[in-house]
DNA sequence: CAAAATCTTTCCAACGTTGTAATCTGCAGG
DNA sequence: CCTGCAGATTACAACGTTGGAAAGATTTTG
């Protein structure tokens, strides 16, 4: 049987509520109870039981991050910086895949798993803007990405649209012209495809260049897999280009592999810039250029602002919209020069 | 006020613990009654209230991962693998990193958290043998990985001395004989470098080749970046050599693009092989052959040992020892023509 | 048709903790 | 020496759930 707050009443000879008051930091207790019953605690290994702590409080300590997939680099880099952010505070993380199914995003978001926790990190992906009214759970949220703008919660996003304008300012500045958008979904205006795709124009218009349709490679799923394959066609399509704004690292890496391996020189040939500056871009051959969108700096805010949500210390403030800054990352991929040996 | 039993209790017009028996399928329920209680909780959206489940029933269907770090893609596959594997049987996890600290390792596995969580599934990195003892925690836990072998808790492994001769062979019978053991441990014996560096050994013994303690480099850390250290080093100290049996898939990646850089042809002049099989292996230029260790079979076999253990089915059975099955998956890397289309 | 056996539902207590309010201590002030 | 008051401690109840056993309902059996 494990140790209780009794059992330690009981050796330093005092009540349970005051071991209570001794953990919780409560005023007005002598220095010498408080040290007495430190020193039972430490004798007998005790360890506060969280969930009868959980249901007497209706604190957990315990919040959620709902992601589409871990295997995913950037999904696995952003857990990484939540659940570094969210210990320095205390507080503990479960992870929840969705897929990024909309059926399955919901099942979480209304599933027993929600009494459990504290508050909810939800980065978004099978859901979108006409589904804003059903994420208004009574848990309190912070919304990521970019598949739903303006909803009833506070919500950290990445400058979508003005660094893909700046990755295809970049390949434009050293002299490509012909600039394949590589993930776009035609269809879609807010997901990160969709403003993504619209930064890219936005930097064609500013260069003076016509937006060409043919030029926008739709690839739905962003895996690496996607990125070898979508390039595959366009290569067998004849289409001519001379640089690729990939919407992510990934896909930008599966289509250089494919280039490579059909003699295309890079950055010679063809130039070439990811989004999401994940680990791997760094040891890729040649070393990729990509947009760091700010990774660290939105999962310090959302738990912030999450911890301020739960604690009541935003209550009245309405709902919240924080972009992170972003960086260029100049690799090897957009050299000026043919690419030499690097870190 | 969030929905409780006793409203659930009161809209069906039975007792609370009639509405406890029918979520939990209890026997001898009358089908009507059943029907009513349901009918109650779908319409008032009724959630059980896990923090009270948790403490009446000392369970929380929570189990806890310990992993060095996510960001490192072979625990990430890992981590999703368990996560899989658990939620099948309803249980959700909680990943806690311990960057491979010995001293953060003994805090989690003592920390308050354990008691919050039904079963631990250690995947230890900082501990070794001599701290067998140190991990005989009350919790439930099932270790992982190969620091620690015959200490009182189940273990689940993978073959490491017999997956690494394999790959050594599997470089042997394309011709190569001076083989690099990339990522050695020197005086290690049991952790992972200890015993790859064994299978090593034993392939070279078997085709009757002496081991030259040359040839073994060892790299600490195991990430991208200090292959590509290393192999630098290598390079620059003139050893001669025509394959690599890298420890890992990172530490061969990192390698393979110094050697890259330095102008040789991987698999002409140098052939390589890692270990782990990450996603990455299947798109890097060339595509790394590597040993695919039995990851999912781990996770699944973990987690049913596991519940096992919680749910005191295997109560009598002593400490166990699992070994998943590996496969050598070979491709471009130790191809024996030079390297043409791939996947 | 009563008694026994079975099925179904309910009552009560308990899990370990913390909030509220009450009690108790010691000490200053009258 | 009593009153008042602040500081320190404690008693009690409650959070929402489930295990155990009692109670009530129904069916079977002799």
């Amino acid at each position: 049987m494990a140790i209780t707050m009794r059992d330690v009443a009981q050796a330093a000879d005092v009540s349970i509520k005051t071991v209570s008051n001794v953990i919780n930091d409560h005023p007005n207790i002598k220095a010498e109870t408080r040290e007495r019953v430190l020193v039972a605690i430490e004798k007998l290994g005790y360890q506060p039981n969280l969930s009868a702590r959980g249901l007497r409080s209706g604190r957990t300590d315990v919040i959620s991050l709902i992601i589409p997939d871990l295997k995913n680099a950037y999904f696995a880099e952003l857990a990484d910086a939540v659940m570094t952010a969210a210990s320095k505070r205390g507080k503990v993380v479960i992870i929840e895949q969705s897929g990024g199914s909309r059926a399955r995003e919901l099942e979480i978001l209304h599933g027993p798993r929600m009494r459990m926790v504290d508050g909810v990190l939800y980065s978004v992906l099978g859901l979108s803007q006409e589904d804003a009214g059903l994420i208004d759970i009574p848990t309190p949220m912070v919304l990521l990405g970019e598949r739903i703008f303006h909803g009833p919660t506070d919500h950290v996003t990445m400058q979508n649209i003005e660094a893909s304008q700046a990755a295809t300012e970049h390949l434009l500045q050293r002299g490509r012209t012909k600039l394949l958008a590589f993930g776009a979904h035609r269809n879609e205006v807010i997901g990160s495809a969709g403003l993504r795709l619209e930064g890219y124009r936005r930097a064609l218009q500013k260069a003076g260049l016509d937006y060409r349709d043919e030029l926008a490679i739709d690839v739905q799923s962003w895996h690496r897999s996607d990125g070898a394959q979508a390039m595959r066609e366009v290569l067998a399509s004849g289409l001519d280009f001379d640089g690729v704004v990939a919407f992510n690292d990934s896909l930008a890496l599966g289509a250089m592999r494919v280039m490579q391996d059909a003699g295309l020189r890079i950055p010679e040939d063809v130039a070439i810039i990811g989004f999401d500056d994940i680990d791997e871009t760094r040891y890729s051959l040649p070393t990729l250029s990509t947009i760091d969108p700010g990774r660290q700096e939105i999962a310090e805010t959302a738990v912030a602002m999450l911890l301020e949500r739960i604690d009541g210390a935003a209550e009245a403030t309405p709902a919240r919209e924080f972009e992170a800054g972003f960086k260029v990352v100049s690799r090897e991929s957009t050299a000026i020069q043919p690419a030499e040996d690097s870190a």
